[in-house]
DNA sequence: CTGTTTCTTGACTGATCGGTAAAGAAGAGC
DNA sequence: GCTCTTCTTTACCGATCAGTCAAGAAACAG
């Protein structure tokens, strides 16, 4: 038995940043081997095929963003949570280090309807999000930190368009501003449902 | 000479609905052929590349999708304008007899990044919407209907970055429902900002 | 009816795509 | 040292991509 060249947890991270760079259609495997720095068939022995790429890539987005921004929500007080979460969805769309946008805004629009399995799997990430939010909607409510009137669902849904708009401008250079006001901007405009 | 066999402003719009379903690279010409009853090298005759049909799609849009949204700002209650620019919004991602989604979110997601003139493109669109927003809010403010202290910046980035995702999620099935909530719910949030 | 111009049709090009087959090279166990 | 296994490298496959060439077919002008 021969151990591999190359640390598999970073070349994951280079593959999970390329998707998120380019997106699944425009990263080919030729553009894989030149982030990688490993040759196409090795990409195959270890990982499978591009669609098994594309998977681990989710996995890894999941496991650095969405978890890291589902955990601002775990406070008593809605405006603090809120302000803490838009301020770290705007830290991580700004940050110069790493791609702009959003994975799985841009994977979702570009395969939601075209592939079944990876569509099933960017909905399932989206779906996440989207339960944690109403989830910590309920929490403050039943802590009577909401107003009992407020819907959660409804307050889940403004953030998640909220939250998927800011991940499509920040891809354009004068989207980045935008982002940057919105997200300062957009936790004040929960106060009126605060009890 | 001999006249053309086809109704050059139904094909663009039959380009348009295909780019707006599939977004640019999924659309091959084989796939427009489908969809327009054209052969090849006529498309190539009328249109010139697929570059140029997509511009030609985008300017289709931007006629009957953006206009349509920023007439509804030509009020001079900011309340009623926004409560039918969100209803219309909504009732373009969600018309069943159009694509869902956005063409130019999609577009923008796809190719902002990697074509220069196409991302240009785009980006002038998108300014076009943010700055009919920003002059709508200033318009607003200077007829006393907006507060002294708002920033019509700031409020026009929110909408777009609120436009932007329901674009994204309107996509995909469960979230047409959040489309749906967030704007009727939306518009509510900047009576705050109203004098 | 004839000639000419344009549109239409179908075959074709070179490039690139995801994926694979079969060698060559390098490490581990003995 | 040798052997066996695994990784690496290189070449290749069929499919599809955007775009083109060169004929054939249809409409106008005279």
């Amino acid at each position: 038995m021969r151990a591999a060249s190359f640390d598999r947890a970073e070349v994951i991270g280079k593959i999970t940043d390329t998707f998120w760079e380019n997106g699944f259609e425009a990263t080919s495997i030729q553009v894989l081997e030149a982030a990688t720095g490993l040759k196409r068939q090795s990409l195959y022995n270890a990982f499978g095929n591009k669609d098994a790429m594309f998977e681990l890539a989710l996995d890894h987005y999941d496991s650095i963003v969405s978890q890291r921004l589902l955990a601002t929500l775990e406070q008593d007080d809605p405006g603090i949570a809120l302000r803490d979460f838009f301020t770290a969805q705007a830290a991580i769309l700004l940050d110069a280090d790493k791609p702009s946008g959003c994975l799985v805004a841009g994977g979702q629009q570009e395969l939601a309807n075209r592939d079944a399995v990876l569509g099933r799997r960017m909905g399932g990430l989206i779906d996440q999000q989207h339960d944690g939010l109403v989830a910590a909607f309920e929490r403050w409510q039943a802590a009577g930190r909401l107003a009992k009137e407020a819907d959660p669902s409804t307050l889940a849904a403004i953030v998640m368009t909220q939250v998927r708009g800011q991940a499509v401008l920040g891809r354009s250079g004068r989207g980045v501003e935008l982002v940057r006001r919105a997200s300062h901007e957009v936790p004040k405009l929960f106060e009126r449902y605060f009890a």
